[in-house]
DNA sequence: TGTACATCAGTGAACGCGCGTTCACTGATGTAC
DNA sequence: TGTACATCAGTGAACGCGCGTTCACTGATGTAC
């Protein structure tokens, strides 16, 4: 009887065991968003990618396990189109925070600065997209379409602008790119399989960190 | 009838399936020694940590299951043991390699090159010692036991050495020590989360890496 | 305006799996008398 | 030299768990006549 008539099945975010309000006909794919933000949610929350199970996903929606292969092939193609999501995200935040720089070197030094900080901010996703092993990645997760994805080659551009403009020391772009790449991974991957070390100040450590980089880039004096 | 008398149950590797003979009274300890090493091939053959469970671990040394405890608490104790003895062979990799260098700088290069290649050569130990999350390590592997584990000590002295003999622009030791350690990290750690990315020449590309390094570590001439 | 019907958005129960772990036991081995 | 016995090194069967996935179904919703 107190059944009121919501205008929209997203409406409230279902905290676990309540049921979900059936979706109107035709409306069947509002239940796809819906899957997918739990599970991400699912994975920021508990920082585990365990917890993101079929089970859980679908009681988060509100919802029988079932339902989620209404959506979705299997467990694996959830899991990509999560994944697709946040490498969308994560490239808008490094292409956003090069955008204003003044020149060439200072935009690749942006780059990193933005790529490491979303990287300690989404740790969890940070994981999944590089510190997976392939064959726990979802099976269409292709090096071609991976470097697509997270823009490698904006990276590439990005470092190949600094070698016309005669802001680093020469050398083939693609190999200072994965070069920048791999230091800048690695100082994002050891805070976050190592959180608990006893690090001294993040903030200060990723601007040395940076600099030391830059100058190993300097052209020869 | 076919029974004879082996001196050790040790004596043949079991492929999985068959029986291990029991040991003679007073020697158990023998068993302790073969589930590492089952415990520690498996990891390297299959390449997956969630490959090593307690079953297969005890069918790979020829035993059932409740025996492993007869010899470890649980599984987080002996993978605790496996881990253990992965951190010593990578010291002993590292500290060898730097023995004969010339000059303290040579020294923090070979250090790290043996590192990469610790990491490439043992990629699944490398993982698990670096690149797990400390929630699913065991239990007791604080911050200060895997410090002193993976010598780290041993490589702030080394950085601390090249301070000392004017090889490199003056720091903190501690702090350079760990730009270093992110640095070999990153290119380690992506090479092993992808080894299926079009990577160019792989050594070419880590002795580049280290010039790299060392060029930003260079005092301001 | 009323009703039969196809379709859509799900449900409920079950499948088989491998896992870590426990518990009561067995049977060979060495030792004390 | 013979035998009772404590001990040691395991075994066999079962526990409860959560997982991905399948299958036959249900019942609300819109549509055609």
């Amino acid at each position: 009887m107190t059944d009121q008539l919501a205008p929209s099945p997203t409406g409230s975010e279902e905290g676990g065991g309540s049921r979900r309000r059936r979706a109107r006909r035709g409306e069947g794919e509002l239940l796809r968003e819906d899957i997918l933000l739990a599970a991400e949610r699912l994975l920021m929350d508990t920082g585990d990618q365990e917890a993101v199970s079929i089970r859980a996903v679908a009681d988060a929606v509100g919802v029988t396990p079932p339902s989620i292969y209404l959506h979705f092939a299997d467990k694996q193609d959830l899991l990509f189109a999560v994944c697709e999501r946040h490498f969308e995200r994560f490239d808008r935040a490094v292409e956003g925070a090069a955008a204003g720089a003044s020149d060439p070197l200072e935009a690749l030094r942006r780059r990193g600065r933005a790529y490491i900080r979303f990287g300690l901010d989404n740790p969890e996703h940070y994981r999944i997209l590089f510190m997976t092993k392939p064959e726990r990645q979802p099976a269409m997760w292709t090096p071609e379409r991976m470097a697509s994805a997270f823009a490698f080659w904006n990276h590439v551009a990005a470092v190949q602008a600094c070698l016309d403009a005669g802001l680093i020391r020469p050398g083939d772009a693609m190999e200072i790119a994965l070069h920048l790449w791999a230091a800048v991974h690695g100082i994002t991957a050891l805070f976050i399989a190592n959180p608990d070390f006893p690090w001294p100040d993040r903030d200060r450590l990723i601007e040395q960190y940076l600099e030391l980089l830059v100058r190993g880039l300097a052209p020869a004096s």
